[in-house]
DNA sequence: TTGAAAGCGCTACCAA
DNA sequence: TTGGTAGCGCTTTCAA
């Protein structure tokens, strides 16, 4: 492994001099530079980030610890923050969060632990304290905990779009099927706002919850199932993402359903997925771009220790395509 | 920040003890290591992992530089490389790639800049020299460039599956539409064999290729376009991947064709959603575990000096569903 | 404009 | 079983 001393030597100059041109710290004579460029060329030196940071005691790098790559939301949230970032001049590091305590906490203080300067992650039940606790700037997306700085969509709005639209399409019975109702996760907002719009327009409703199989993966299958096992009257589904809302709308197809004369279906998040299956989805959009960049942009702050606000809220955005 | 010499104050013993325990590396007293404990404890104290591993001089972190999350098959790829890598006792930094040439050189010198101690990436045009160059072991996955080892899928064999299946259900004039055809891809060849299996069966064909909008989006919506309006006749599609393959699929239905009775549709990697459209679509599946775990294997080999072979392929899987 | 040298927080070797 | 201490590769004063 070449060295920054490696160079100074070929150079005939000193370390302190190879780091100001790597830097491009202070004037320095032009012949120097030359000398200390070719030998950087000469012997294809790139400098250790870690010392660098080490010696720094700092980085440009923040962590985006989130629960699951194979969930589209999160992924293109991951992008978008990458992107996000990367205009601000800073890397971003992509991590995946265990979905059990212990192996989140050590995921995350593998990250803090100088790693990165400030941290983006979705909150898990259990670690508000120490998420407060920690050094390291931390903001959370879709929590309400009050335990970190905190960005999130309005999902009651959400909840409240999505209900309405289906009553508005002459649905009078609906079903609701939401995610793991994790405490102080704000996707909760969803299905109370839906649970209350029903019953201000006395609607029936009817409630269904997935759950973690083994801790880890999520049983929509299951639930999907159970719901057009159990029910034949209901002429409205509001699925609290887009993954529950196509594998709905494939069972309903596949059931001899017509979507939407049938069954008409609401899903949430609008991934990419759901324009492209037929019919496209109905559903909430989520403004990935404004969720990251708000994300972004407080961690940042929070590490030049400027201002911001403990809890904020974008909103949301009805789009209405094939399935209403 | 709390640093090692501080819990080594507090619990009146030197800095080396206190890494001692941290490292669990050799017999301490029972007594001390409590004291040792209980100053952690008490001063909340973590290790700084960049100092760590530049004191190690190597860290137990891989780094996986993959084109965009928002590719299902990258993003499912990512998750499984980390699951791998965790239970080898590893950890993976996950990192976009830019598409162009200076953006993706310094991502990568930023993660083999000690970051990591191996590199897991994708390949790009124009990278070999620098990838060969590398101290970092490096794999790349689906390219067959020689500049570094390679695990990848079977391409042909997908190529020539999803072919031979379109043919055998009746098709008689077959579209292929592929990714962009980047030079030293191992996607390729999955277009190639197509081309040689309609050849050798006297089917008709034609080719289409999607290509890169500002080097950054995929055109996929046009390309799929043109094959609607430039094509009456045909009766089976291959698409280089499921997104594209379920883009057609939801083209073909708003058309008012029938699939699979029209219009046979093949698509290619078995992401999740899949399964999940409807109908569900026929594919060939690439068999991300195994990739994943190939991969992860192999730069672990790499980096403990262990010899591999350069080149690793595993087969594919056609996976019969609606749409054919 | 440049160099010498003191750290950054930790590990690991050599002594005790 | 423990402590002292010399680095890991880099940045950044302070002097020259």
């Amino acid at each position: 492994m070449t060295t920054i001393s490696d160079v100074a030597k070929e150079a005939n100059v000193s370390t302190a001099t190879v780091s100001r041109v790597i830097n491009g710290s202070s004037r320095i004579n032009a012949n120097t530079e030359k000398r200390v460029l070719d030998a950087m060329a000469k012997l294809n030196y790139s400098p250790n980030t870690i010392a660098r940071s080490l010696a720094k005691g700092h980085n440009d790098c923040i962590g985006f610890l989130l629960p699951d790559l194979n969930m589209p939301f999160w992924a293109k949230l991951a992008h978008e923050v990458e992107k996000c970032a990367k205009s601000h001049g800073w890397n971003v590091m992509i991590s995946s969060a265990p979905k059990n305590l212990d192996d989140y906490c050590s995921a995350y203080n593998r990250l803090s632990g100088s790693m990165v300067s400030g941290i983006i992650t979705t909150y898990i039940g259990g670690t508000a304290d120490f998420i407060s606790e920690s050094k390291t700037p931390t903001v959370t997306i879709s929590s309400i905990s009050e335990c970190s700085y905190s960005v999130s969509s309005n999902d009651e709005q959400g909840g409240i779009f999505a209900t309405r639209h289906l009553i508005s399409r002459g649905c009078r019975k609906i079903i609701h099927i939401s995610g793991e109702m994790l405490p102080e996760r704000s996707s909760n907002a969803r299905t109370h706002a839906f649970v209350k719009e029903c019953e201000r327009h006395g609607i029936a409703y009817k409630l269904y919850e997935t759950s973690l199989v083994d801790q880890v993966e999520n049983d929509y299958a299951g639930v999907i199932g159970n719901v057009f096992y159990e029910n034949t009257d209901f002429d409205g589904i509001f699925a609290s993402n887009d993954i529950l809302a196509s594998m709905c709308l494939s069972t309903a197809l596949s059931l001899g359903y017509r979507v939407p004369q049938d069954i008409k279906i609401v899903g949430y998040d609008d991934i990419p997925i759901s324009a492209m299956i037929y019919p496209p989805l109905t559903t909430i959009r989520q403004d990935y771009q404004k969720l990251s960049s708000l994300a972004v942009e407080t961690v940042l702050n929070l590490i030049n220790g400027v201002e911001v606000p403990k809890k904020q809220q974008i909103p949301v955005e009805l789009i209405v395509r094939g399935t209403t």
